[in-house]
RNA sequence: GUGGGUGUAGCUCAGUUGGUUAGAGUGCCGGGUUGUGGCCCCGGAGGACGAGGGUUCAAGUCCCUUCACUCACCCCA
């Protein structure tokens, strides 16, 4: 029989891993709700169209990452390549904007995208997702940057770099697109194949190439500083103000380019050097003409998202995920047994994590088992004990062994355990 | 989609110019005298050497094909 393995590019979270996301989870929620963030669960399956609006026709993601499939009635679905449309989608499907003026929300889960899996990327991934709709001002945005780069130190990220960059608005930004384009025009053969491309797709991403002959030619590229309408200027100035008074370290980026395309003003990406070619390990950014976009009324919006195996890949070692017993209970013979297993459920009834072996093994291995399951306590006891209505309890640690009476012992169990 | 690297025990890997029944460490199971874990010692189970084809008296080792994994490009969290 051929063995049937997991999909390319998707992996399981080990026993030994999920306390890890939980721990994670943990301080998302902590953290999040803080700052008046409230969690939203939304689908992994939307309607093909939300993408396509929300992302882009022409990026890569919505061109050819993509898991879409035909519904038996004959519908375009699409496994969700990112979160923030869903939320879009929620928010205004369920009319949140006239229940709350600013409505901040959050949600965590799977996002898949086919690309070739590498270190750092896989086909389903996991992001922490975090959308402020209802307010544009630039408190906004140092808020929610604030927000991420504290998250991220809480969970233990030592050394990570946040750029930042303002894409201007609707207005502004066509026009420094252009700029670009006539910028390269006649140096076009000059260009590496993908920039050539990148011409007429996405000028801006010209930028981020990594071959050194597109760097130096665009090195001489008109800045989109430079290019910012008053507003969008203005709007940059106070963010980087207040980022300035809540004592966040960043670093001026003016070639960031964020790959969504609906972006406005304010972008951000946090970098850490662990993680091998993908190396972002947040990012987001201002959308404020998106709400609209997809159906909604004129509401500004900022949001990120963390890549979830990309945090636990900078993460320090932690102890948490240990799995530990409370009791294990080592029963010798028939008699023991049969006691062992009422007993042993009923500890896990009050909430004791307890364990036995089924098999009657020497006390030997079963304590190893006991040991193996890093218990606290061994319950020892076998014909002679019944016999004696007294049993054996063994702190592990200490080595030392009390005599029970076998009347009432779940009770005196669960008092030992108790007081510790 | 395009390159490079790697496929031998559950895991991490040895395996000499092709040459007997393919090894180690770790993990798992058992034992080291009566019913007591971690350390140490001993033993055991577990492999058609990724798959298919070819060269050869002989292939884990050489050649071809294919698949998988992985890193990078691309893209992005």
């Amino acid at each position: 029989m051929e063995k049937i393995t997991a999909i390319k590019g998707i992996k399981d979270i080990l026993p030994e891993d999920a306390p890890t996301w939980n721990y994670i989870e943990s301080i998302v929620r902590q953290v999040f709700s803080a700052f008046g963030f409230r969690e939203i669960r939304v689908p992994i399956m939307e309607k093909t169209e939300l993408f396509k609006r929300s992302i882009g026709e022409t990026t890569d993601i919505v061109e050819k990452e993509m898991y879409t499939f035909r519904d038996r009635d004959e519908e375009l679905l699409t496994l969700r390549p990112e979160a923030t449309a869903s939320v879009i989608r929620a928010y205004i499907e369920h009319n949140m904007m006239s229940t709350d003026p600013i409505t901040k929300l959050f949600t965590i889960g799977p996002m898949f995208r086919r690309e070739r899996p590498q270190k750092g990327r896989f086909r389903q991934f996991h992001q922490i997702d975090v959308e402020l709709f209802g307010d544009e001002k630039p408190q906004s945005d140092a808020e929610v940057i604030f927000m991420l780069v504290h998250f991220l130190k809480v969970v233990g990220i030592k050394e990570l770099s946040l750029e930042i960059n303002s894409l201007g608005c609707k207005i502004c930004r066509p026009v420094f697109s252009q700029a670009i384009v006539n910028f390269l025009k006649g140096s076009e053969k000059d260009l590496c194949p993908d920039c050539q491309r990148r011409i007429s797709t996405n000028p801006l991403r010209v930028f981020d190439c990594k071959i050194e002959s597109c760097n130096s030619i665009i090195a001489g590229a008109p800045k989109i500083l430079d290019y910012l309408c008053a507003e969008c200027a203005e709007h940059f100035e106070q963010v980087k103000s207040y980022l300035n008074d809540l004592k966040v370290a960043y670093l001026l980026n003016p070639k960031m380019v964020r790959g969504l395309d609906y972006y406005t003003k304010t972008a951000f990406e946090i970098k850490s050097g662990s993680l091998g070619a993908q190396n972002s390990l947040a990012g987001g950014g201002r959308y404020d003409g998106l709400v609209s976009f997809l159906g909604g009324s004129e509401i500004p919006g900022i949001g990120f998202a963390v890549g979830f195996e990309r945090l636990i890949a900078c993460m320090p070692p932690t102890e948490i995920n240990k799995f530990k017993t409370d009791i294990f209970i080592a029963a010798l013979g028939p008699r023991a047994q049969k006691i062992s297993f009422g007993l042993t459920n009923e500890l896990r009834r009050a909430g004791i994590s307890a364990a036995m072996d089924y098999t009657d093994k020497s006390l030997k291995s079963q304590m190893k088992r006991a040991d193996k399951l890093n218990s606290s306590f061994t319950l020892i006891f076998g014909d002679k004990e019944i016999d004696e209505k007294l049993v054996e309890l063994r702190d592990m640690k200490t080595k030392n062994q009390q005599a029970l009476s076998l009347d009432n012992l779940p009770e005196a169990i669960i008092n030992i355990l108790k007081e510790r």
